[in-house]
DNA sequence: TTATATACATTCATTTGTGTATGTAAAGGA
DNA sequence: TCCTTTACATACACAAATGAATGTATATAA
């Protein structure tokens, strides 16, 4: 085997990360091995160890890829203070699902970081982010919700931290349900009605 | 060591879970061994392999101690048609955060569900079951909200399916907030309030 | 009272995975 | 052109962990 040139070594790497979120979504976290991943992305275990320390490394990139790009929308949609604040939660609410929906490499991440991994020990720390992360989201949206009460736009006798929390309950548990769906479809062809509804529940009548 | 009469036997096996239930809270499913839970439990795994043939035999065992009683109560809460139906939906709602909060046995074991394994492999038909359980109850939610708009008690314009949907996303992501919040007590304190604006936004105003 | 099944403890063979150490050939800089 | 570093492949040592096999003493039924 030659040695690669450095933007072959660039696509070897993004190949491992490829090949861990498949064997990931097939086997679980832990009882994927690193010659799984190898075999899966055509290279031994020593090219992955020269990319990455060791799996919680190579997971926290994966997820990665797909976390950076959700804070970003986050702080975009939720940031624009010309329209309606409960136009724009329904529009990131929407914005979200759709991504995991039209996104493989979302949709695989996310049913990973739901159901086949376990968040102990390497990824307890993961676990601490993840929680900071909705902290952060929770904030945005009572600022949303508090900014539409100052409107009037709110539903009275809604507080908007309750409100909020509501809502990040209710996504939280709908992309849980949307992913459980699998094949079902249950669920997934009713997302935007839901998310219409639910912030219907908000707006004043 | 003597053999141990019928009692005791069960005594054991009993304290097998207990020990299984700490140890898979502290190390996760996967990386917990039998030797960990025996020492736990302070027997041998001769003991356990005697009781469980393994270890997903054990997890379900641990599963079904608090997934048999929340049946029961899903069916006994939201059947007694005489009142109304909304009262019975929010009863339900807190009777299960309740459940989570007061009995450490419960809290623990969806703490190790929602956390701290992987639904893959051995632990696949569990998460079917888990969605026959959540189409149930779904279903559940569906009728009580029907019957609500019967009665002429359900907000105008509100789907008893989509109000369902949103109903069952709303406690599944409450669930899971309430477990990760840890000593935080954000959401804690509030799930009772919460519950209620919930069911709320379901009330012909 | 005796035989058998029970409720474990102990031991063993085997598998499996990890991390590291070492090998290697070419890329890239001087 | 030569030397160093890169980007891997290969090989090795070590540490679990599993499940089964076997041992054993006693409940328990007949």
């Amino acid at each position: 085997m030659p040695r690669r040139t450095k933007a072959q070594a660039e696509q070897t790497r993004s190949a491992i990360i490829d090949a861990a979120r498949k064997v990931f979504g097939e086997r679980g976290v832990s009882r994927t091995t690193m010659e799984h991943i190898a075999i899966k992305a055509g290279v031994t275990r020593g090219a992955i160890y020269w990319h990455f320390a060791n799996k919680s490394a190579l997971f926290s990139a994966m997820r990665d890829q797909v976390r950076l790009p959700l804070l970003d929308r986050m702080n975009t949609v939720l940031h624009d203070s010309d329209g309606d604040p409960l136009d724009s939660v329904e529009h990131l609410l929407c914005q979200m699902l759709d991504g995991v929906a039209r996104n493989r490499r979302t949709r695989e991440t996310y049913a990973i970081m739901t159901f086949k991994c376990e968040y102990v020990a390497e990824l307890e720390p993961v676990l601490a982010q993840m929680t900071s992360t909705c902290q952060e989201m929770l904030d945005k949206l009572e600022e949303a919700y508090q900014s539409s009460a100052t409107r009037n736009l709110l539903r009275e006798g809604m507080a908007p931290r309750l409100a909020a929390l509501e809502t990040f309950a209710f996504v939280s548990g709908l992309m849980r349900m949307w992913l459980a769906d699998g094949r079902g479809r249950v669920v997934r062809k009713q997302v935007r009605e839901l998310i219409a509804a639910h912030v219907a529940t908000r707006r004043r009548t």
